[in-house]
Parts: C-alpha cells; structure tokens; sequence
DNA sequence: CTTCTTTTTTATCATTTGTTAAAGGAATTT
DNA sequence: AAATTCCTTTAACAAATGATAAAAAAGAAG
C-alpha cells in the first residue's frame, strides 16, 4: 500500500478520492547524501514527507552549525515556524543519507484545504501531533541534564546514534561536541 | 467591540453567525488569584480564553513546582499536549491574578468544526502561531545562556518580571531561583 | 594503499549553574 | 502590630558544561 496514505491514516482517514487530489500536487525527489532541500533565507513553500533516508534542519548561530531537529524516514520535514508565518527561514534543510522524499507544494495544498475540509483536517492533525513533539522537548531542555537528554535520546531513538554524525546530535541536545564525547565516555 | 471577536480577527475573519455559534459553547469564569483552572492528572476538554488577568501552567518535578508556561491576558490558555492526544495532563493551570476567562468546551468545538470548516481554520491557525512560539522557545533553551534568556524575556515581556514572582520565572527560564538571583544582582 | 579531511576523543582549565544553608524582606494571617 | 509564611538574596562550595588545543580514529578522495 502506498507508504504516504499508510502515514496519513494514523492521523486521519481520508476519501481515496481524496488521497489522490494531494497525490496530484506532489512530486517525488531523490537526493544524494550532504544534498540541501531548502536554503536558509527561503521562505518555506513545500512540504516534504521522507520515504526513505534521513534529514536534518539546521542553522548557524555565531558561525556554529546548530541541528534543530533530526527527521527519521516516515515523518514530515517541514520548517513550520517559516511555513506557518509566510516569513523567510533562518534554517536550511539538508539530507544526511540517500533520501527518498515526495514534495508537496504548499500553495496547492492550500487550495485544497478550500475546496476540501477533510483535506485541512489531515494535516491540522499531523502539525497538531508535531506541536506536542515540540512541547515534549521543551521539557526536556528545561529541566533535563545533558545527560539525561542523551539517554531520553538513545531509549528513544537507538539508530540516531547510529546514523547520525555525534556533532549534530550534540548540538540537538544542547551541548557541544565535547560534552556530549565526555558524557559518552561515562557511559561505559 | 467583543474582545475575543477582536482576538480571533488576527488569526483569520468568521462570519458574525460563526462567530455567535463559538459563542453559544463558551461560559464565563472568575477566578482569584491562585484558583486553580485544571488539576493535575485531568484530561483538557476546554479551552481557556484569558481576558484578564495572568495564569501558568505548571507541574511537579521531583517535587519542584516548575512553571512550563507563563500566558498573559489576551491569550488561550491550553495544555495542548492534552488536548491533542486526548490524554490526562501532568500539568496543571492556575492563574496569578485575579482573572476573567472565557471557556470554550472543547468536545462542542470538535463538533463546530464539523458543520463549520471555517471555525476550524480559525483554531487551526490559533494553534499554529502558537506552535511557532513553542519552536523559537527551543531555540532559546537549546543554545542561549541562562543570562540571555532572562534578558530576552525582559525585552520580550518587561511588565512579566513585575507580575510572575521570580521563583516562577526561574523554572520557567529552565533554571534555579538561586541562579536567576544571582543574574540579576550581576546586572546592577 | 596512501593521503587528506573530517569526526571523535581526551586533557586541562575556565565559567556557569546547581546545592545547601542562612538571613533579610515582603506579604498574608491572626 | 505581631506572628507566620513565603519569597528573594547572599554566600560557600560542588558539579556540570564550555572553550581550547591536541591526539586518535574514522571516513573520503585520489
């Protein structure tokens, strides 16, 4: 069954009918790894859902290259503060694997929810379920230690730390690379 | 002209008739200060408008009182990770100040949106600017010291520091009362 | 395979933040 | 007004994290 409604029915069920409008608006990209999806200073226009591969948001801060979010195959990457407020984004949006991506143009997608309520109601649904992610994290960057939020990783996401560069999950969490080398070295 | 009409207005224009049909599902509540909106361990079924007045959300960490967030009057006042999932809260609401709030049942809006699409826009949009909020406080506490954070709330939100005692905002900041004491003697 | 580049670890020292305890202030209650 | 409670500050010390530099390891490129 196509991977994308598989996605989109763990949120809320649509018509095929339905389904295929928003197949409509879509195009399928394959990237190579370290390839950039969208560039820091873009406004967000297209919303990429990630079949296969792996992908970073991220942006610099004093000349550091800070990862704000690691997305795992199966999920959405989209620069929400950017997509919802119409405004360029100072973070850029690069693949860390071979990545197989399907783009949905956001304007259409719009459209859609015009002439569609269930098609609004999907995604409501899917950015309401992001939102709670977000909040999630929060707490634990207020009131975790560095390495609690490491462990709270690894239980949560053991192949992150396989797949992904230690440099980026540091600064994920908050930490520098050092730091999160020295809590690693605990560990064991 | 109507407060709330006028809040909604920023985030995309009903009709009259909807906007009467929000209405006809909200009460009205006054609270004093330290009257507590929702309990620990209860599902949100409703959605708090806050005329006026102040109000966090908080919970217990290890037996720390931390405040998650700080919403001041002309805002919703939500446990959107609740709401969401439709999953009892570890968080709880109470206001600072006496307070006037509007609630909406959540359950009758859920039906709005049915009959309504444009009332779910108009919540959908509500909660996506808030969204965006949540991302940029992740920014904050992800790589901003805890200096930067107390003057970015001041700049932010000055009269804040002068209505929430400091014991809330240092939780709120991620960080001890001792600690943000000590900011603030560093300042003068 | 060798070289070059990037990533990760280790070490040292500085800085920030946490912890605990105590004192001073402010607000609330009696 | 006095008593009580809660809030805020201060101090001393401990622990965690940051900064810098260098070495080791891993990965990429020729």
């Amino acid at each position: 069954m196509n991977q994308l409604k598989k996605y989109f029915d763990d949120f809320y069920v649509i018509s095929q009918d339905s389904f295929e409008k928003i197949e409509k608006i879509t195009t399928q990209l394959n990237l190579k790894k370290k390839e950039e999806l969208q560039a820091i200073g873009k406004t967000c226009k297209t919303i990429y859902f990630l079949k296969k591969g792996l992908a970073r948001i991220y942006y610099l801060k004093d000349g550091n290259d800070i990862t704000d979010n690691l997305i795992l195959e199966n999920n959405m990457i989209v620069r929400v503060e950017s997509l919802f407020r119409n405004q360029p984004s100072r973070k850029a949006i690069e693949v860390l694997e071979d990545s197989e991506i399907i783009a949905i143009d956001a304007q259409k997608l719009m459209n859609l929810y015009d002439e569609n309520p269930q098609i609004e109601r999907l995604f409501r649904k899917i950015f309401e379920a992001s939102h709670v992610e977000t909040i999630n994290r929060i707490e634990s960057l207020q009131f975790h230690s560095a390495e609690e939020r490491y462990k709270e990783l690894i239980e949560k996401h053991p192949e992150v730390i396989k797949r992904v560069s230690l440099k980026h999950i540091a600064s994920y969490l908050g930490i520098t690379q050092v730091s999160l080398s020295r809590i690693r070295a605990i560990q064991n």
